[in-house]
This record gives C-alpha cells, sequence and structure tokens, in this order.
DNA sequence: GAGTAGATCCTCT
DNA sequence: GAGGATCTACTCA
C-alpha cells in the first residue's frame, strides 16, 4: 500500500492518469477518523479546449484557480449549492486539466459513511455520485487545494489492485449537456458492471 | 418503472 | 441576477 507520487498526477495525458485513477483508494482522515473508497468512477476535464471545464478558454477566477496549479492536489467546489465535488488536478502547473472522481465502493469506514449520509444501512447508492461520494468521505469545500501527496488528511493509495482494460468503459460525460459537442466525447471511464457507477443502470 | 420538479447557494456576468 | 461537472422524492402509468 503506497501513496501515489506527484509524477503520476503530473503526465500530460489527464486521460490516461484518468483511466489509471480507476481501482485507487481514496482515503480521508479527518480527527483519526478514516473512510475509504475504491474509485470505480471519474471523468477528465481537459483543460482550456474543454467546453465542460471550468477552464475552458482560458478562464481564471478565484474558484478554479487551484486548477491551475501543479498535479497532485484537490479541487473541492460546491454545485447546485448542495453537493461537493472532488476532483484531482493533473497535469504541470499552468495547464487546468483535471478529474472529477464520480463514485467508487466503500472500503474502510462505512459506519462513519453512514452517520455522514444519513442511511440507515450500507447499500449501492453510498458512493454513487460525486455528490454522495464526498458526503460520504466527508470532503468540503474547504478541503480545496490540498495536496494529496503531502497532506495526512487527504490521499490516493495503490494498494496493488488492478482493473482488467475489459473491465473498463470509456463514455460520454454527465451533466454536462450546456457543453454542446464536447459533452459527447467520451471522457468518461467506469467499471463495467460496478453497481455504484451511476446514471442509468444498464 | 419512468419522467419531472424542487432543493439551495456560490460564483461569475 | 442567473445558472450550474447533482440527487432525491414524488407523480403518473
Amino acid at each position: 500500500m503506497e501513496k501515489l507520487p506527484v509524477s503520476f498526477y503530473r503526465r500530460k495525458n489527464v486521460f490516461q492518469v484518468a483511466r489509471e485513477l480507476l481501482g485507487k483508494l481514496i482515503v480521508t482522515k479527518w480527527d483519526n477518523v478514516v473512510t475509504s473508497a475504491r474509485i470505480i468512477e471519474t471523468e477528465a476535464y481537459a483543460g482550456i479546449t474543454d467546453k465542460a471545464s471550468h477552464a475552458y478558454g482560458a478562464r481564471r477566477t478565484s474558484r478554479n484557480e487551484v486548477m491551475y496549479a501543479h498535479g497532485g492536489v484537490s479541487y473541492v467546489y460546491l454545485c447546485y449549492g448542495i453537493h461537493h465535488l472532488f476532483n484531482v488536478v493533473t497535469n504541470t502547473e499552468g495547464t487546468p486539466h483535471a478529474i472529477l472522481v464520480r463514485a467508487g465502493e466503500p472500503v474502510e469506514g462505512v459506519e462513519t459513511m453512514l452517520k455522514r449520509t444519513g442511511k440507515k444501512k450500507w447499500d449501492h447508492t453510498l458512493t454513487r455520485g460525486p455528490g454522495n461520494l464526498s458526503k460520504a468521505l466527508g470532503i468540503y469545500t474547504h478541503h480545496n487545494g490540498l495536496s494529496l501527496n503531502d497532506d495526512e488528511h487527504l490521499l490516493i493509495m495503490d494498494d496493488g489492485f488492478r482493473y482488467k482494460r475489459s473491465e473498463i468503459i470509456a463514455s460520454p460525460r454527465i451533466g454536462v449537456d450546456y457543453a454542446g459537442k464536447d459533452a459527447l466525447l467520451p471522457y468518461r471511464f467506469f467499471i463495467k458492471g460496478s453497481p455504484y457507477v451511476s446514471g442509468k443502470p444498464k
């Protein structure tokens, strides 16, 4: 079990990083309470040429500033006034690429996740969808900009688990209809057959 | 089971 | 002042 080196995030190919994040463990440790989940769904946001990205057209604001940082930090942002969306910033400084982590399988601290989400029992809705996932892991906007490598509270780990290439599916992203034809791009990666994958079950 | 409306607040124009 | 990288519940069939 090792945390991912910054070189993992700083590669140029955001799609490759998004694909390789599948199967990794996202671990949070707040006040010595540990929760973790295995990533089974991601979406790539490819910088200034991607209409669905906050950084489209090289926009640079106080909200998305952290996307321009070097790879390996978190980008957490509140959507629809309710949902906290957890992203991983990739590539080098000045290139605003990011990967939205959309879903995971609960691994550790399920009791804590149930308490956070107000659910009675563990079912497939616990960490399905970016809003639920970050709620279950206790991630909020004030965790924006944390390093995934140096900080002890928010980490992405590699425990050696690998999905087969045939288990990984690419598809259009969710909830980005406003992006025109860019909404059709296959920038979403998920594990075939997982009940935790968001969107319509196949 | 499928479709739709409502929640709810921060950010940018 | 408007709209968004969403989720849930409720309606109707």
